[in-house]
RNA sequence: GCCGCCAUAGCUCAGUUGGUUAGAGCACCAGAUUGUGGAUCUGGGGGUCCCCCGUUCAAGUCGGGGUGGCGGUACCA
């Protein structure tokens, strides 16, 4: 019979993509998110939370139909039959709740939140099919100062979290000039929709391909290293050539290439409009004190194809470092943005002029921790102060201890289990506990209890290598009068929190 | 989705041309030490050899199919 059930027994596992996170990591993220949140605040954004489900017609195109009902975002079908989904950015919900909640909310209306989103994917590394987002938005302005405004506030936010200057950049370009790059090829209209899109998502390729990877892109299609090949886009060389040199401007001396964009995108009226309202972000920034080591223009910025309808932001890591191979590897994108003035829009009859920004914190966690930022680096958490069991029969006076420490604002806890004095040193120890206290019957009698200092014995432990001399040490442990307890680990615990 | 590589204990891995009861290190538990973390020594628990089918007297090993993982690529609101 039992053996049967042995058999039965599940697997204990997570599902593909998803990832649980422990105390030490918890504790790190929320001082990181604090981070963040008090900056946003200080720029007079206020907090919001809307839940992880929607309906899945609110979240936008991935309408589940009978073949995928599934593709890309989770969805289910509610008990009356609507489709609903875990949302998979923070930007729709946010539209959703301001366009329901429109008339009672200040315009423009500025708000940050964080949160789980669900992405149905291929998971890899770094990759989840959960992770969390850190979105501020600013919605009802149409004033590139509203994005000139997201823009400092991520640079700052970054630089509050350890990252120093230099070692990121926020890089702008607006969705107007990208196509007014097209017009200027002659790519406007609706029969070349399909080659815009696959023109930029060879552009947003630039990084990892290469200039020699997005030229095949742009022409007749690309062959990787695995066989797969990818269909290009066809343009002639002379359009090839005006992009990329189009998007390599960002990367020269500044000046000259506003002059380089500025001459290209002359005879282009959605271009120039672009164009101006990129320089206007970047007078603003400014005269804000931001140079061009922290925010500037880079062509080459694409972001999400879908919703952006003018600027576009992304915050990048700019240092290298080496993977366990020793390659240097750059980490890349942290977050990005844009202005989105259609997404409201859809739920009411006017126009709504929005603009965000979102963090990815999972892959700035990750970064802090390669740049060693205190904030996530922190020592591991201490634990409770753990007072052992001896004597069984006496539970009642060990509960008594620990209530008494905890009146006094000392986390500490009873040993719960059934286990031996060894076993519960060893728990003590794997819970990081800084103290042990310790009464039997012997320290009963006479009054006392003994607190045993862990972390001071750790160290005293390194110096002794025989058992026999650890035994006669006892190192860093003292018998005190019971009544003192609470004030000794009150003195003991001290220099740790402070 | 497409291409490639891989799958043996909780982890990292050995396992000979197919051959008896599948091993090691680390980790875990216990004892040496009535009542003390570490070190040392001794012992112990822990296995669907990813799954199914096939070849064979015999499969962890060979063949086919599947599943899962990793890497690349495509998509990524």
């Amino acid at each position: 019979m039992s053996q049967v059930t042995d058999k039965q027994k599940i697997e204990a596992r997570t599902p593909r993509g998803l990832a649980d996170r422990e105390a030490h990591e918890l504790a790190a993220t929320n001082r990181m998110l604090d981070v963040i949140r008090s900056v946003y605040e200080l720029y007079g954004f206020e907090a919001l939370e809307t839940p992880a489900i929607e309906y899945t017609d609110a979240l936008g195109k991935f309408l589940p139909d009978q073949d995928r009902p599934n593709e890309g975002v989770f969805s289910f079908q509610d008990d009356d039959e609507q489709w609903v989904s875990l949302r998979y950015d923070l930007t729709a919900p946010l539209a959703r709740f301001v366009a329901q909640n429109y008339d009672r909310l200040p315009k423009p209306y500025r708000s940050y939140r964080s949160g789980a989103v669900y992405r149905n994917e291929k998971p890899g590394p770094g990759r989840f099919r959960q992770f969390m987002q850190f979105d501020a938005d600013t919605v009802g302005s149409a004033s590139p100062a509203a994005d000139a405004e997201i823009c400092m506030m991520a640079a700052v936010s970054l630089e509050r979290l350890g990252i120093a200057r230099g070692d990121y950049v926020i890089r702008l370009n607006s969705r107007k000039i990208l196509d007014g790059v097209m017009q200027t090829i002659g790519l406007g209209g609706e029969e070349n929709a399909l080659k815009r899109l696959i023109v930029l998502r060879a552009i947003d390729k630039l990084d990892r391909l290469g200039i020699e990877g997005v030229r095949h892109l742009l022409g007749e299609g690309r062959k990787d290293e695995s066989g797969d090949y990818t269909k290009g886009a066809g343009l002639s060389l002379g359009a090839i050539d005006t992009i990329l040199s189009f998007c390599l401007a960002g990367q020269s001396s500044t000046h000259a290439a506003s002059v380089d964009i500025a001459k290209l995108l002359e005879n282009s009226a959605i271009g120039a409009e672009g164009f101006n309202e990129l320089k206007e972000i970047e007078n603003l920034v400014r005269a804000a004190g931001f140079g061009a080591e922290r925010i500037r223009i880079d062509p080459s910025v694409v972001r999400g194809l879908e919703y952006y309808t003018g600027p576009v932001f992304e915050a990048e890591l700019t240092f290298e470092t080496k993977d366990e191979k020793g390659h240097a590897v750059r980490f890349g994108s942290i977050g990005g943005g844009g202005r989105y003035d259609g997404l409201v829009g859809r739920f009411r009859s006017e126009t709504i002029p929005a603009t965000g920004f979102s963090i990815g914190v999972s892959r700035l966690f990750a970064a802090l921790k390669l740049v060693g930022s205190p904030i996530v680096s922190a020592q591991s958490a201490t634990g409770p102060v753990v007072v052992l069991v001896l004597d069984r029969e006496r539970l009642a006076d060990y509960q008594q201890m620990v209530a008494q420490l905890r009146d006094a604002g000392v986390a500490s806890e009873l040993y719960l289990g059934g286990a031996g004095m060894k076993a519960q040193m060893k728990y003590a120890d794997r819970r990081n506990s800084p103290l042990a206290i310790i009464q039997g019957s012997d320290e009963k009698a006479r009054g006392e209890v003994q607190i045993k200092d862990l972390i001071a014995g750790a160290k005293a432990a390194a110096a002794i290598s025989t058992n026999e001399e650890w035994k006669a040490q006892r190192p860093a442990q003292f018998s005190v009068p019971e009544t003192e307890l609470v004030a000794r680990v009150q003195a003991l615990l001290k220099p740790q929190s402070a």
